[in-house]
DNA sequence: ACTCAAAGTAATCAATCAATTACTTCATTA
DNA sequence: TAATGAAGTAATTGATTGATTACTTTGAGT
């Protein structure tokens, strides 16, 4: 043991690893909110107690995995924005790509949203909602600078509403989510959200002239 | 005591209704999840107990409150959508009544959304996630008919997409609610709401011709 | 005024669960 | 290989909470 340059602890930070994706796993399947230590500890295969051994706190365990959950979602949806290749897409594709990327997370990661929802819950201003809120905030950053760039290209209808523009694309991002969610079937929302996006689209672009 | 005909127990549906109504105001200010029957009790000045001497499960309040949330939300859409003389709006002005409509019962009612929410979260099919699927079902039906009625009098773009459009304009107000909720504040909704329908409405309406 | 069932109370039960503790095992390193 | 601290275990604690029970109060109807 020296005091300086002390070992990596690497097995703590795996068994955290494990710990998060176990929840976020379990969060796919039934109601965060009773999600229990016991359950975390079943997945990765120790005991109950063993589980404070990694984290201090429940609430520890849910401000990773929403750490996990930003770091992720918002690196996939700038690397939509920029496109495969190595300078950006135009505004309006870079939204398309945006709108696509954010489906196709929350269909691979079904979680996800679960364990937000159950965070935007609580009225008063805990750690976890704090997270959530920055999420937003980036990923209002994110359309709007596009939305700008539409903008400043004179892509967008004349009297466009920016701000509005920005809460319709959450919203609709949102409210397909929110209705997959309580069909059961995160897939439909693969067949719904490009007509979806097609009549948003349609709401704020300047109709290219029939030539 | 008679066999028959007995007495309407008037007091009981007093109780009743007050523990709703305590239900969603709670829900209103904290998470409903941790409200207790404790505190429902509190809120009508009974002791917690007394709470089962009308109803049966703590499960079947919150079945009540979203009886009455249905109920209330669906009669206050129908009244919007066919306006306050006798004949129905045209169909586009229903959309947009039943739009505000939905807005201001929100935030007349802020507990219902966070008790749909939280309903939303279980996985597995509860007899209250059916409640607010049904609800859900009703809107749509109400929003599909209108959309209809707006295509068969040619009022929509050539080529909308009818499902995706309803998809989209019940994910509109959703995503507005949804946004209010982690903002904290419920009135910025009314703000939004009007620039947020304007843009779905050019995503949808065949542009009236400048005369 | 009497009756009786409904409404209410106070106490308790049983279950759940996050967190702690005392102790044991294991792996790394010096 | 011996030491040492981290990881794990098993048991327990303390607090919460939905629901039940035995008993008391109340009020509407005769």
């Amino acid at each position: 043991m020296e005091l300086i340059a002390r070992v990596p602890k690497q097995a703590t930070e795996v068994r955290r690893a494990g710990l998060v994706a176990a929840a976020l796993l379990l969060a796919a399947q039934r109601n965060p909110a009773d999600i229990t230590t016991a359950d975390l500890a079943r997945a990765v295969g120790i005991t109950q107690g063993a589980v404070f051994r990694h984290f201090a706190s429940k609430e520890a365990i849910w401000l990773a995995v929403l750490d996990w959950a930003t770091n992720t979602l918002l690196t996939q949806l700038q690397d939509a924005a920029n496109g495969a290749g190595g300078q950006p897409l135009p505004a309006l594709h870079a939204l398309q790509a945006i709108f696509a990327a954010h489906v196709n997370f929350v269909m691979t990661h079904p979680g996800v949203p679960r364990v937000v929802f159950q965070e935007l819950q609580h009225a008063q201003d805990t750690p976890l909602k704090a997270r959530v809120r920055a999420l937003m905030h980036q990923y209002r950053l994110l359309v709007m600078g596009l939305l700008q760039r539409a903008q400043a290209q004179n892509l967008l209808l004349p009297d466009t509403d920016l701000p509005a523009a920005a809460v319709l694309f959450l919203g609709a991002v949102q409210g397909l989510v929110m209705q997959a969610m309580f069909s059961g079937q995160v897939n439909i929302m693969a067949a719904q959200a490009p007509g979806v996006f097609a009549i948003y689209l349609r709401g704020i672009a300047r109709p290219t002239l029939p030539a």
